[in-house]
DNA sequence: CTGGATCCTGATGGATACTG
DNA sequence: CAGTATCCATCAGGATCCAG
């Protein structure tokens, strides 16, 4: 069973399979609908281009919805559409085995001191 | 909630965030050990050099096994660990939300036409 | 012949400065 | 505030080379 353009894992990788924009998911299924300062805050270590340049490519798929006020100081809100709602289950799994794992991980930490 | 070192899917992304990695697991976890040859055809278009360097990430990560058979013409099997088998309920939640939006996207896709 | 290391080149990511 | 623009470091792909 090759991995062909019809491969659903595929499909979906294509879409979310980077680390910066499933932290974006995650900050949004968190905190709600959120400004660019807040996800910028929210994802330690991300640059404003990479912030920028992920979340222009979620929107183009269709996964997060961007609404600019037209006012000053600009403000512009990003939010999950059905499409980016519907990815919860597979951000509750990540969520859940972080967990799980990441004691595991502290705790063989603790024992290489 | 800011996404720091101890965020659980930040921890998760940090070992799985990335397009090869998910889909080498997905060819391990559809056909089992694999030898280097299987997952270079399996996964379309990863390069030699790619298809090394996560393969040795995901090792010491703990998340695949690497055995080395001393035999000519050489021989190497991976296959996932325990580790790499509790992944599996992501791969899942992907591969569910793949093909429900496979669907979509190729009604999309005809649509346009 | 398989698995993978190396080299070179083009693409991508990060840090900072600047703008509407 | 919400981005661009710029420059530089690192990474990815392709071809080739090598050891068992």
């Amino acid at each position: 069973m090759p991995c062909d353009k019809s491969c659903p894992i595929e499909h979906t990788v294509n879409l979310i399979g980077h680390k910066w924009k499933v932290l974006i998911l995650r900050n949004l299924f968190n905190n709600g609908t959120q400004r660019f300062s807040d996800l910028s805050k929210g994802i330690s270590k991300i640059s404003q281009k990479m912030l920028t340049q992920q979340l222009r490519q979620l929107e183009v798929d269709g996964i997060i919805y961007r609404k600019v006020y037209p006012e000053v100081p600009p403000k512009v809100e990003y939010s999950l559409t059905a499409l980016g709602n519907s990815l919860k289950p597979i951000l509750d799994e990540m969520n859940s085995w972080g967990i799980e794992h990441l004691k595991q991980s502290q705790l063989d930490q603790h024992n290489n001191e």
